[in-house]
DNA sequence: CTGAAAGCGCTTACAG
DNA sequence: CTGAAAGCGCTTACAG
């Protein structure tokens, strides 16, 4: 592949006012610019990035690690991520943890030698070793959507606390008082969160919430039917059920229909996330909707200030229940 | 951040020295080992892969440019070949085209100048300038599910061919005659194919295929629902239909629904691309089914065969129907 | 087993 | 406006 050598050689100047026309630098006779031009065009010539990057010590990569692509929320997360950043003119390059604290460190440490300028990251787990150095090592840092508590990180997050009180309300204006919810795991913030809003609006409105109530998940759809299974198996099963992510919900549907059961005229059944899927499952799924494209313009605003040298602030969101129709909604109700 | 220079100074040996513990060499002696491990570990040196990169003319990074990640066929592909990759200890940079050629083309460009060993690609339209460049220019590259005619580049696909005359014996035997078809874009393989596939098996089983039985979408929601509104608008319209992608039969459910209209008692509907959420649509999807995890395996083992210099031949796997219940299915058939 | 040195492809002060 | 030169952080043939 042709080099900036090349390149001075066939336009008959130096390599350093290849360099300068490259990068639009003002100081080239206009002779000289054309001269290059047209070499690089004939040797269909490239510039190198690493090599650039080596000498300016910047890379105009951010790295991404969430912790699993296959969840249509990260997936529309990382999206966005990709779009503000390149109208930044940044790259990002995405590690998928897989909800996997060693992947997610594998990723981490690859993304670090690759000297990316910034790393978002929705942790998977409570926080590695790996994790703080990080958050130390002068590598631009900041969380999106999970976070972990006690770094100096900024976080980028939507606060559920009100749309989960509201999905408390809807559920208890339609008359069911046993409700259960599938939790993410204790590990992460968005795990906690979630469960304690709910327990905070139940208390509110006067609702018991016993111990085999609060399955334990992973935010997997596996983990949703199994705690599914156990709430179903109580004597005295839950009337709705609130999932904390939605693929746990997909579980939790799963369940459901595998024994016959129908949502919601046996169990109402509510989600964590809104997904475009969500509008087209049999029925419709009621759910709290984080702004998710925000989140991911918000992070790498937050992230590129750091980055650049600017002051970057933590920023929350809020979320909002949408109400359609797996929670026992009257047929007439607005969707 | 400490660099080889300071691991050396810190051990007392040279910067050779230290590069060779580093890389496994195994000419160093144990000492020199030792010393160069826990100086390493107390500066919290972390290689610098770029100044690696510029010197052995190597990235151990695949790039992947896919059409569009939040249709979830490219979810899982990405995921899959992120996974066979990593295995074979390669890293991978996805592209998000957005079906969108000069975005494809942008990611393209960011992806060879950062020197990637090797490019997977599925081309949104029929070919650029760099699409044959780089092609041409000696990065391995490799063709996943869709292609580019002509150019002399492995494609590791699917054919559809038998599943879609599966298809369309199914609905033939459920009683439909007038099917309809949402078309990809003319520009990508996969498009036609899909169509192709269609027709001929109309053909054999003696049913029309007039030109308005054919609607022109772009593999979106949107583009779907617009080519359903016709159909459905026609003084004759199909009695099933069938989206040659699962965004477009997503759009083509939305229009449907939208009319009061019932799936699949008004209009049957199947699709190309099985995802997991076809199981929970309302009704379940009948689709054509991809190997997708086997797509991504092979793309990732055909290019790295031509990133380290071995032979790669193309490879085609095939896709089945597998039958739900959009068709009009009686009740206790096998789903 | 070890080190000095060259070189990967760029950018950028410095001098003219 | 232009070029020679240094240097980014590594790896690796070469010589010892």
């Amino acid at each position: 592949m042709a080099s900036i050598k090349d390149v001075a050689a066939r336009s008959g100047v130096s390599v350093a006012t290849v360099s300068r026309v490259l990068n639009g630098h003002p100081s080239v006779s206009p002779a000289a610019r054309e001269r290059v031009a047209a070499a690089a065009a004939a040797l269909g010539y490239r510039p190198n990035a690493v090599a650039r990057s080596l000498r300016t010590h910047q890379t105009r990569t951010l790295g991404l690690v969430i912790s699993d692509v296959l969840n249509p929320f990260f997936t529309e997360l990382a999206r966005a991520v990709e779009d503000a950043a390149r109208a930044l003119g940044y790259s990002v390059v995405i590690g998928n943890a897989d909800e996997d604290p060693q992947l997610q460190d594998h990723h981490m440490s690859t993304l670090l030698e690759r000297r990316i300028d910034g790393l978002l990251v929705s942790p998977t787990d409570g926080g590695s070793a790996l994790m703080t150095d990080a958050a130390a090592s002068g590598t631009p840092m900041v969380f999106v959507d999970r976070w972990i508590p006690g770094l100096d990180v900024p976080v980028v997050r939507a606060d559920g606390r009100a749309a989960v009180r509201d999905l408390v309300a809807h559920l208890h204006s339609l008359g069911h008082r046993r409700l259960a919810i599938i939790a993410g795991p204790a590990a992460t913030t968005t795990g906690n969160e979630r469960v304690d809003a709910f327990r905070e609006a139940m208390r509110e409105f006067g609702l018991p919430l016993p111990e085999e109530y609060i399955g334990q998940g992973d935010f997997r759809a596996a983990s949703g039917r199994r705690a599914t299974a156990r709430f179903l198996d109580l004597p005295e099963p839950p009337q709705a059920v609130f999932a904390a992510d939605n693929l746990m919900a997909l579980g939790a549907m799963d369940e459901i229909r595998s024994r016959g059961l129908r949502v919601p005229q046996d169990v109402a059944l509510a989600a964590f996330d809104d997904i475009a899927w969500f509008v087209h499952t049999d029925p419709p799924i009621t759910a709290v909707a984080q702004p998710t494209a925000e989140l991911g313009h918000a992070a790498v605003r937050a992230l590129i200030d750091r980055v650049e040298g600017r002051e970057a602030a933590s920023v929350t969101l809020s979320a909002r229940l949408v109400v359609r129709r797996s929670c026992g909604e009257p047929e007439g109700s607005k969707r």
